[in-house]
DNA sequence: CGCTCATATGCCTGTCAAGTAATACACGCT
DNA sequence: AGCGTGTATTACTTGACAGGCATATGAGCG
């Protein structure tokens, strides 16, 4: 976890290897080829998303099988928490501005 | 909006600088004295903030105001959508769990 | 034990972004 | 018009990081 999360996400690759992985998890060389991406490229991805929390491994015959660990993205969820007051509040105004139109 | 969002907010003053105006909007040099950076770092990271359309600015007399703006981080909000029900089933799974125990 | 497949790591290079210092620009005031 | 304040911009230096290639590690199998 030494790497902020926000820092691992401002990868697009990184952001990519997590959407495929949301989907299932996968081995190196299946991510490597779905997103045309060379095995190193992915590996060193996949230690910097690993160092994150964002995914484990699980070791399967020669394969390591990478799987996503969603708790880094609650944090982040969680950092946009007052933030989504704001436009939550904004709404609230913006409805009771309509209804007083009624 | 030329740059990417994550990218934008994968730097750590520029979250500052959100935080910051989360609270209310503010000028240029008392957002460089409250965050003890220097005035044209802050007029930088604002710059790459305004083009990515998390903040605006309005022109008082010789000081610029900086106001933020959400859409960007509604969009953020939005990718994490599919995620966020990742977890959210897993909590329901959990709790189907508790209850069968019951 | 040597071979092979799957993955990790090291090295190199190019690129890009951050911070600083100096300077330019814009506005208001007298 | 000239001056001072507030802000933007420039040039420069430095550091971090991504991608490519070559190579090391490690597991399974003959």
């Amino acid at each position: 976890m030494s790497v902020d999360a926000f820092a691992v996400l401002a990868e697009p690759s990184r952001r990519r290897i997590l959407e495929r992985l949301r989907r299932a998890e996968s081995s190196v060389g299946d991510l490597a080829d779905a997103l045309g991406m060379s095995q190193p490229t992915v590996s060193k991805h996949l230690r910097v998303l690993r160092e994150a929390g964002f995914v484990t491994v699980r070791t399967a015959a020669q394969q390591r099988i990478y799987r996503l660990d969603v708790r880094p993205l609650r944090a982040v969820d969680d950092w946009l928490g007052p933030y989504r007051r704001l436009w939550a509040d904004h709404l609230d105004a913006l409805e009771r501005h309509l209804e007083s139109q009624e």
